[in-house]
DNA sequence: GTGGCTGCAAATCATTTGCATATAC
DNA sequence: GTATATGCAAATGATTTGCAGCCAC
């Protein structure tokens, strides 16, 4: 159950310890875009030992290895996502929720004018969700 | 000189005050997306008395009337840009260097497919820039 | 005149650091 | 066995809050 994990791992060299596989299970499991302790208080349910500081060291042990990426949208807590192809992300205003939005842009995508190297590009949109701006509708 | 500033906050029907009026001029001349203590430490040395919790709520006024905008890019602290034209942002991860991008994306620059109304697109881009590969190369 | 603004100090929240113990390999 | 990871507590850094005095309108 925990073996894709351990093999993913071991291909990057990471030494395996279950605060990682079970960290590493959590953000593929859910695609919620959590913070740390989103993270931590969660998986702290299961392992009551677990620490914050475990949670912030494999997620950077992971990020640096770019099994996961950091999403700066919301601009007060970094949040963190499983990385499974090239997408880009909806912040609602309303709700907080983060959406993935996967829509391609063919001038963005990998490379900028002007002799930058560009290693990493992301799109944040923030805006109503459909289901903040049904909820309103029916409010008013 | 401070004319199409105290003009500008007119319309906004926000009050004008020193304070505000030098934070507008600085973001208008300097297109460095600074951070809230680059400004403090700059327009401090002009007004002593400045303190930091002005710059904060200068900021968080003139964000809310869209007169600037905020950047959050670098993950640790947020950066601020007056509004100048729908464009984004490249981020140097050598010299922390935030430069502006002039380039379009038409799929990304105003709607999102799933019902969700967008308000507001950031297109960050990161990785090394011009100046920094060209030291990186006479270093080797 | 008065409601909103400024500036100071204290509080808060996310994240980092130092270090002793425990664990992966 | 040893280098690395974990977990705790304390430190740091950005931002927010509470409040008294001041200023724009």
């Amino acid at each position: 159950m925990l073996e894709k994990y351990v093999t993913l791992l071991k291909e990057h060299a990471i030494k395996i310890t279950p605060q990682r596989l079970e960290i590493l299970k959590y953000l593929d499991e859910h695609h919620t875009h959590p913070d740390v302790d989103a993270i931590y208080r969660e998986l702290k349910k299961k392992y009551p030992s677990l620490s914050r500081t475990t949670v912030y060291n494999s997620l950077e042990i992971l990020n640096k290895n770019k099994i996961i990426q950091t999403i700066t949208i919301s601009g007060s807590e970094l949040r963190y996502d499983i990385e499974h192809g090239l997408h880009h992300h909806f912040l609602c205003k309303e709700c907080g929720t983060i959406l993935d939005i996967d829509i391609a842009c063919p001038n963005m995508d990998r490379s900028v004018a002007g002799g930058h190297r560009v290693e990493e590009v992301h799109g944040y949109f923030k805006g109503i969700c459909a289901i903040c701006q049904k909820k309103k509708r029916g409010n008013e």
